[in-house]
DNA sequence: CCGCCCACGC
DNA sequence: GACGTACGTGGGCGGA
């Protein structure tokens, strides 16, 4: 891996971990956390301590009294009242001795502490194993690097494994810590998150909340061993290795004991298939990509920065002159009330639920008529998010020890089965106005040997619409080579294809993502700004021209009351429990669930079955050119000038074909210095 | 510290 | 009469 190793960037005192703390509470990714609570703790302190096979203390505790149903719960397991057996392994002949188990087995679990929660930034502190329910095995890392790196070139062999199924509750994240110590994990995977999110997306898959409910044992946490967020809070590397050998060995445990439990249900809910040769395959992909990272210009965006803010001055200055007033333009209370008490712009402004008024684009846009200070506060808003959002804060993100940008990517968050991406967020970069293009003139290739290589797929949604309910008119567009949004506006409204005007075609673009997104009559009026009447009717033409597309949609509606879930085209479910509510609200939310989710996760499923295929065949190539970033229909590639052909090649192929349908599928690849010129 | 509002993407 | 377009991430405000 061409990766230079900053000795002062691994000593981070303080990993930046502010932004990543809100996600891995969610995931409960246990390795960084809460708070104390007290010190009811008790562990392998010499009191009974005895010698293992090892020749290593013993973390060890029978149960002595079953808890009485006066105390606790029966079913509240802890390490406090369930047998297990923990063991420090803290010696060059217990490591060898437990090598030789691991190389033993075909499946093995595994679980690395760290000194954060950002992998790209994190020392190792140690790593813990188990191959049998109950048993756990943890090996402290020295803080020295050259003799953690010694320690894990002891261990090479089990990771590099072909043969050993490695089990992890989110995976990724100990691939890419043991990748930064150069160590390639690999073999088959199972991750008990990722197999938690196919079973049942819309739940949440963190590793204490599933050993809760699946095995009823609450397991050791965080905080107990950290400390409360915030001030004070100790970093893993601080906690003296006998309270942590407990903590990650059962670590280890629970995740064998969750992937037990997890294989059987992935097979009840025929999502056997995309564990194995989806989610888990991915997670390798994802992995490669988020090492690469991305280059960005910061001398580009620190210059736009000067600019924006100069601008940003300018229309607040210009805000306050026209209202009269001086006051906070970035709170938009203030605005509001600046806007409808003290202006009058509007007597019947809209309030939120909290008794604010609403000031959001839409309602901002409907007023500029009223007074030029709009346009003012419009601009103001989106400079002030281009700058804080992006121009300012991608730069701070940029890892010292590779001069990229790593993001992460989430792939048990969106319940559809979409990636997420954060730290930063690579899938909301601006393109739609001026301003924030320049954004994307700043994600550069890695030199001037590089470009980048961006490729779309081309109205995937609509495509995958089509062949899921077979609507004959759709796909013959689609078959046809015909613009679709085009294609349904003469439908629409009777006409040629040649004597569609703008404006309807602008109208059929604007339902034909409505029926993805589940929208009525109201919505798409709102949209278009147009009478709900008209809207109304041309929804009734939409439905009249694609009558196949009416029919998925009540025939999903009726298959998601019948079944509680819909799925996609590689069987991906999502469980939809208020589909069958009385409260017509929450029902129209999972009826709108049922229509999209399908189509989404569809999409999702394909773009996915196509990067784990364009890796391989890079692989297998032997080509340098790296897939760096996903954008949901869209994948980016740092590619070597010399490969290009090759790498185009290997794209097209693998995004047509990545799942085999009747409707055309097609994509369009673009090549410049930056992305935007890519895209 | 956290919920809310707002805005960026697909 | 209320409701009203899917999925996300994140910055800043302001009340607790």
């Amino acid at each position: 891996m061409p990766v230079e190793f900053n000795e002062q960037a691994l000593i981070l005192e303080e990993p930046s971990k502010e932004l990543l703390e809100p996600l891995f509470a969610e995931l409960e990714f246990r390795t960084i956390g809460k708070r104390v609570f007290g010190d009811s703790f008790s562990v392998a302190d010499g009191k009974n301590g005895q010698q293992d096979l090892f020749g290593n203390t013993v973390s060890t505790k029978e149960v002595e009294n079953q808890p009485s149903l006066f105390d606790t719960p029966i079913d509240a397991k802890n390490i406090e009242n369930t047998p297990h057996d923990y063991q420090l392994v803290g010696t060059s002949e217990g490591r060898k001795e437990l090598i030789s188990l691991l190389l033993q087995q075909s499946r093995i679990s595994f679980d690395t502490e760290t000194t954060g929660t950002d992998a790209n930034f994190v020392d190792l502190v140690g790593l813990s194993f188990s191959i049998e329910a109950g048993k756990g095995y943890y090996i402290p890392t020295p803080e020295n690097r050259e003799e953690t790196l010694a320690i894990l070139e002891e261990f090479r062999p089990v990771f590099e494994s072909e043969h050993i199924v490695k089990i992890g509750q989110n995976i990724k994240y100990d691939m890419l810590v043991l990748k930064w110590y150069s160590i390639q994990l690999k073999g088959e995977l199972f991750d008990t998150m990722l197999a938690h999110y196919l079973i049942d997306p819309d739940t949440r898959h963190g590793m204490d909340v599933l050993s809760e409910n699946y095995l009823g044992y609450t397991p050791i946490s965080i905080t107990s061993l950290i400390g409360a967020k915030g001030k004070g809070q100790l970093n893993m590397k601080d906690v003296p290795v006998e309270k942590v050998i407990d903590y990650a060995a059962e670590d280890a445990d629970v995740t064998l004991q969750l992937a037990n439990v997890f294989e059987p249900m992935l097979l009840e809910r025929n999502a056997q298939k995309l564990a194995k040769e989806i989610e888990n395959p991915l997670i390798y992909v994802l992995a490669d990509m988020e090492i690469e990272g991305v280059r960005i210009d910061a001398d580009t965006l620190a210059a736009y920065s000067a600019q924006l803010q100069e601008d940003i001055l300018k229309a607040e200055l210009s805000v306050y002159d026209k209202a009269g007033l001086k006051f906070n333009l970035a709170s938009p209370k203030q605005l509001g009330e600046v806007l409808f008490d003290h202006l009058k712009l509007d007597p019947k402004a809209k309030k939120t639920k909290t008794g604010q008024y609403q000031t959001g684009e839409d309602v901002l846009t409907a007023l500029a008529n009223k007074s030029d200070i709009v346009q003012d506060i419009l601009d103001f808003r989106q400079m002030q998010k281009l700058k804080s959002t992006y121009v300012d804060a991608l730069p701070l993100l940029v890892n010292p020890r590779t001069g990229r940008v790593h993001t992460s990517y989430n792939q048990a968050v969106a319940a559809t089965g979409r990636l997420s991406s954060n730290n930063p967020n690579l899938q909301n970069i601006p393109i739609k106005t001026d301003r924030g293009r320049e954004v994307r003139k700043a994600f550069i290739a890695r030199d001037s040997d590089h470009i980048l290589l961006s490729a779309d797929y081309s109205q995937i949604e609509l495509r995958l619409i089509a062949e899921i309910s077979k609507e004959a008119n759709m796909l013959d567009a689609f078959l046809n080579g015909i613009d679709i949004h085009t294609a349904t506006a003469a439908k629409v409204y009777g006409i040629g294809i040649d004597e569609v005007t703008s404006n309807q075609r602008r109208n059929a673009k604007a339902v034909n993502f409505g029926i993805i997104y589940g929208q009525s009559a109201f919505g798409l009026s709102q949209n278009l700004n147009i009478p709900r009447k008209e809207a109304a009717e041309i929804i009734e033409q939409y439905f009249n021209q694609y009558p196949g597309i009416k029919n998925y949609m009540s025939d999903t509606m009726n298959f998601a009351r019948e079944n509680g879930y819909v799925e996609t085209i590689m069987g991906r479910r999502r469980y939809l429990r208020d589909i069958n509510s009385a409260n017509m609200t929450v029902r129209g939310y999972a009826e709108r669930n049922a229509i999209n989710a399908p189509i989404q996760g569809s999409a999702a499923d394909m773009i996915k079955v196509a990067m784990i295929n364009i890796h391989r065949d890079m692989k297998e190539h032997k080509l340098q050119s790296k897939m760096t970033m996903q954008v949901h229909d869209e994948l980016v590639f740092d590619v070597i000038k010399s490969e290009k052909e090759a790498v185009k090649e290997i794209i097209s192929n693998r995004m047509k074909t990545a799942i085999k349908t009747e409707v055309p599928i097609e994509i369009e690849i673009g090549e410049g210095v930056n992305w935007l010129e890519a895209h």
